[in-house]
DNA sequence: TGCCTCACG
DNA sequence: GACGTACGTGAGGCAT
């Protein structure tokens, strides 16, 4: 031992006291013991940084905890891969995934550790026990005492006559006595007892049929482990003598898992974790980032510092650009750090877009300088076309570890798409196109047929699809989605995946747009090949098996060396906007979960819609000829044009407005208000339009979706289409069938489930306004939904003063018009024109509301503040949403704004939830042994086809998920509500 | 291609 | 007092 240069005490002597935190357990103790808390500026869970913080203030002051701590380190674990995971895979192996508004607070806890200025020790290779062992050891030696912060088992065997242990939740100590109560033996006995009982949680096996009770006894009378084992065979009952010579060998691992390692070679000497004094400032600034109000004053008091004069922590504070907290708990993940380092060495330029030692802000700049740095040059491009080249590109593939693909096909419609090739981008400008069935457009001298030297496409399936489904492999994608159908089709399940549209949809919603195109230019300066260069448009157009192979080389093998060069810049500023909770939890899950509803699609009754459209082309007949005669004259009713001339021109009704393009308006308002002043033109019109709705976007145009292969029809659902988080659908949309009309359900009831099984309908009720309540803190409207009250009818009887029973219909109409007045961000116009009433009568009501409700006035107000400074709004979940117009000159453009980031709050937060639900969905089903299967999605509503027996077992757990989805991340204090039935068609079951 | 209209939440 | 309005979508048909 070095003798000491400075009359410091930091050597540790028999006077001093070693404390050891186990950081992580705690963290987890903390999360469970103590009420949610979040930051209140940004909603943040701080719960157990916290408690954590309050606790070292109090071992620092020496409060309550004596004697007062010489020497202090907060000890954490740091990697999965430990040696006991090397001498049993299976350790720990369970361990249910992190819940989410607990990973952040890991980094900051390491965060507060060095803002007291206490040792933060951490150490690969090795679990946070480990090393403490070592520690007490060291300083038992010197005579020290020790106490251990935590209540883990796993630590009760160091516990001695200097060890002792103490359990911040319950604020108790553990010495040997404590530890007899709970494992029947002395400390010194505890590794015996674990070997032979095993433990459940870390997956230790024991020996079977051996409890701690058990295991106790045995010890007791055979003294230790190895004589124990030794003597097995003198035990009496059957069960337990074979079972404790049949697993004599897994006790003896049992025991090596559970055995503390007391000599890590640790990198921070016991010395080195002496207390110090913090710097009062330096904490102060952590504690008022964290809006630790209460902790804060006390430290300032007892620092005597100005607290009000020092700046909270920069890279802490809430809306920071990136807090250090968010980037190490989302991490590039260890997924993407690994693809960080191999990206250096796979080609990108190093210029601190890969240096870990800078924030993740400084490293995500860097990246968006790099990018723009290595210019597009197409003609290093490779043209794959034998299977050696092929395997070749593989093989380097799993030694980068990431890679970009982006599939080619002759079709848009994933369904229905064949594969032509694909390409793959490992480094900027190293990328390849894998042609696979290219046909000749026929010269006259061969007819048409595929193009020879190019690898058969069964032959090149088998060699991407390891890759393709490696776990350790990350394939990047842009709008994966549709790649995944197509070689999901193939029997590939690409995984794991990152998709750089998604990236910047979280990102970016509402600022810019998502398409491969616009992003390469915005992020990397550079104008991708365009899709009608290589394949014409109009007429000309010709699918991509039909580009010659030269040019498709060109345009495909840019795709993914885009691709891999977006992801570089996007991925980092994932982690520097904190946005990668966001991103893993809401959208890249939802690729597979959409995908394969997708893929299952819907059954429709085509002969019902074949009879319908004949229905409604009668019934449209006879209109045109009522209408041509009321009119004088035979025109097209779906002209508005001339629709508009005859009535405001030719009949001289008064009352005509004018569209912005100064036509004469036509619309449904317009017409209704015609028809109640005793017009039967308009009347006729109005019905002729209904019909010629449902037959050409329903009746006529749904069969001409029906795939030939399935017999059903397969949507599409874009997941970064809109501004608010909801999906949207498409090809056909069968997010807008008709329902609010009896002849519209007549097109919803040729939904059927498949023969032997039923549709299960199941929707969120009222859920945006049960987030307003949440949202806008209104504790009457709370209270209403608590106790299951009609909404509307209460909001009536607040405003009005008419009691729920017996209230006439038309004042509960008024207040759920304002109701849902007020998730639109409500003005007076919008709201009198929905109830027909004078715009004087429709802002009176607006302010009757808003002295009931005045959370709901401060909520809009605050919302409308924030999204003006900042461009953007949140969701509940931390959704981003973006309004660049927000503060634009042109009030109605500003207000337009103002009423959109209102409504997005609400409806994202909305759409959020709904997402949690269906990604957890599938896997709850399984759990259930169900064999339902989500096939749509209609924002509050998810659509099932469930086998007719296992309809009243399944039921109840979609409810579930679905009314528990908020959960873990966000307790709400209003219920949600799910209602679900189960029918034979979709009219009867919603 | 832009505009109008209308289907849904 | 401007400005012209309820929020979010996608599809079909007309007119250009």
């Amino acid at each position: 031992m070095t003798a000491p240069t400075t009359d410091r005490t930091d050597i540790v002597d028999p006077n001093d006291h070693v404390v050891l935190i186990d950081g992580s357990a705690y963290i987890f103790r903390a999360y469970h013991a103590l009420p949610p808390l979040t930051r209140s500026s940004d909603k943040l869970p701080v719960g157990a940084v916290a408690g954590f913080c309050n606790m070292l203030w109090k071992l620092v002051r020496a409060q309550g905890f004596s004697p007062a701590p010489t020497h202090l380190a907060v000890v954490f674990d740091k990697s999965e891969q430990t040696f006991r995971k090397d001498i049993y895979p299976l350790y720990k192996a369970q361990r249910p995934d992190l819940p989410e508004d607990l990973i952040p607070q890991f980094p900051l806890i390491r965060e507060a550790t060095r803002a007291f200025d206490l040792a933060c020790v951490e150490q690969a290779g090795f679990e946070a026990d480990d090393i403490m062992a070592t520690y007490a050891e060291q300083a038992k030696k010197r005579g020290a005492r020790v106490t251990i912060i935590s209540s883990d088992k796993d630590l009760m065997q160091l516990v001695d006559d200097n060890v002792r242990m103490y359990d911040p939740m319950k604020d108790k100590t553990i010495g040997a006595e404590e530890v007899f109560e709970k494992f029947g033996v002395t400390p010194d006995k505890v590794i015996d007892v674990q070997s032979l009982a095993g433990d459940s949680v870390d997956n230790v096996p024991g020996v079977p049929g051996i409890g701690i009770k058990t295991a106790a006894q045995l010890l007791a009378d055979y003294g230790d482990l190895d004589t124990l084992l030794a003597r097995a065979g003198e035990i009496k009952q059957t069960k337990r003598r074979e079972n404790l010579i049949e697993f004599a060998d897994q006790a003896r691992l049992s025991r090596e898992l559970v055995t503390l390692k007391r000599d890590v070679p640790v990198e921070v000497p016991l010395d080195e974790i002496a207390v110090v004094e913090p710097e009062g400032k330096r904490l102060v600034a952590f504690l008022k980032a964290m809006e630790f109000t209460t902790l804060t004053r006390r430290v300032g008091e007892a620092y005597e510092i100005e607290i009000a004069a020092i700046e909270p922590d920069e890279r802490l504070k809430a809306g920071a650009p990136a807090s250090l907290a968010f980037a190490e708990a989302a991490g590039l993940g260890p997924q993407a750090e690994e693809g960080g380092e191999a990206g250096a060495a796979a080609g990108f330029t190093t210029g601190g877009g890969d240096d870990p030692r800078l924030s993740p802000t400084r490293r995500a700049v860097a990246r968006v300088e790099e990018a723009g740095k290595t210019p597009v040059d197409r003609s290093r491009y490779e043209t794959v076309t034998s299977l050696a080249r092929l395997q070749a590109w593989v093989g380097k593939a799993f030694e980068t570890g990431f890679i970009a693909i982006d599939t080619e096909t002759n079709s848009l419609d994933a369904m229905q798409a064949e594969l032509v090739g694909f390409s793959l981008a490992l480094a900027p400008n190293e990328a390849c196109y894998v042609p696979l069935q290219h046909v000749g457009a026929g010269d006259g001298l061969f007819s048409e047929g595929m193009i020879p030297g190019q690898i058969p496409l069964a032959e090149a399936l088998a060699t991407i699809k390891p890759l393709l489904e490696d776990p350790a492999v990350l394939k990047i994608g842009q709008n994966l989605k549709y790649d995944w159908l197509i070689l999901a089709r193939h029997g590939i399940e690409i995984a794991p995946y990152d998709d750089t549209m998604l990236l910047s949809y979280v990102l970016d919603a509402g600022a810019s747009p998502h398409g491969m195109d616009p992003l390469s230019m915005r992020w990397l300066n550079h104008t991708p090949i365009k899709y009608e260069e290589v394949a014409g448009k109009g007429k000309g157009a010709v699918t991509f098996d039909r580009v010659a192979i030269e040019k498709a080389v060109e345009y495909a093998a840019e795709d993914a060396d885009v691709t891999l060069r977006l992801w570089r810049v996007l991925k980092a500023r994932l982690v520097a906007e904190r946005k990668s909770a966001v991103y893993e939890t809401l959208e890249r899950p939802l690729v597979t979960v959409l995908a394969n509803m997708e893929r299952r699609g819907i059954l429709i009754d085509r002969q019902m819609l074949s009879r319908l459209s004949g229905d409604f082309a009668q019934g449209m007949a006879r209109l045109e000829a009522e209408i041509g005669e009321m009119a004088g004259e035979s025109f097209n009713p779906g002209s508005p044009k001339q629709l508009g001339d005859i009535l405001f021109g030719k009949m001289q009704i008064p009352g005509g407005r004018k569209t912005p393009t100064g036509a004469w308006s036509t619309g449904a308002d317009v017409l209704e208000e015609l028809a109640e002043q005793g017009h039967e033109l308009p009347r006729r019109i109005l019905d002729w339009r209904q019909l010629q709705k449902l037959k050409s976007t329903y009746a006529d145009a749904l069969p001409t979706y029906v795939n030939p292969h399935s017999g059903r029809v397969h949507t599409s659902f874009a997941l970064a289409a809109t501004t608010t988080g909801r999906l949207s659908s498409s090809e056909p949309n069968l997010q807008n069938i008709p329902v609010r009309t009896e002849e519209g359900r007549k097109i919803r009831k040729a939904f059927v489930a498949a023969p032997g099984h039923k549709l299960v309908s199941a929707d969120y009720s009222q859920i945006e306004l049960r987030l307003l309540a949440e949202i806008a803190d209104t504790p009457s409207l709370r209270q209403a939904f608590q106790d299951g009250l009609d909404i509307h009818a209460m909001t009536a009887s607040e405003m009005f003063g008419v009691p729920i029973a017996g209230m006439p219909s038309e004042v509960r109409r008024r207040a759920k018009a304002i109701n849902f007045g007020i998730i639109y961000g409500i003005s007076a116009f919008g709201l009198a024109n929905q109830l027909s009433i004078p715009r004087e009568e429709a802002g009176a009501y607006i302010k009757r509301y808003f002295e009931r409700f005045p959370g709901i006035r401060a909520y809009m107000d605050e919302t409308r503040t924030f999204a003006r400074e900042h461009g953007y709004v949140e969701t509940l979940f931390g959704r981003r949403c973006h309004y660049p117009d927000i503060a634009a000159k042109n009030p109605s453009i500003r207000a337009f704004n103002e009423r959109a980031a209102i409504n997005a709050r609400l409806q994202g937060s909305a759409a959020d939830i709904i997402r949690r639900a269906m990604v957890r969905m599938d896997a709850a089903l399984s759990r259930a042994k169900l064999d339902a299967r989500m096939l749509l999605q209609v924002h509050d509503e998810l659509i099932f086809e469930v086998p007719d027996d296992q309809i009243a077992a399944t039921i109840p757990v979609i409810a579930k998920v679905m009314e528990e989805a908020p959960l873990p991340a966000l307790a709400l204090k209003v219920p949600l509500k799910v209602d679900a039935r189960a029918a034979a068609n979709w009219d009867e079951a919603h």
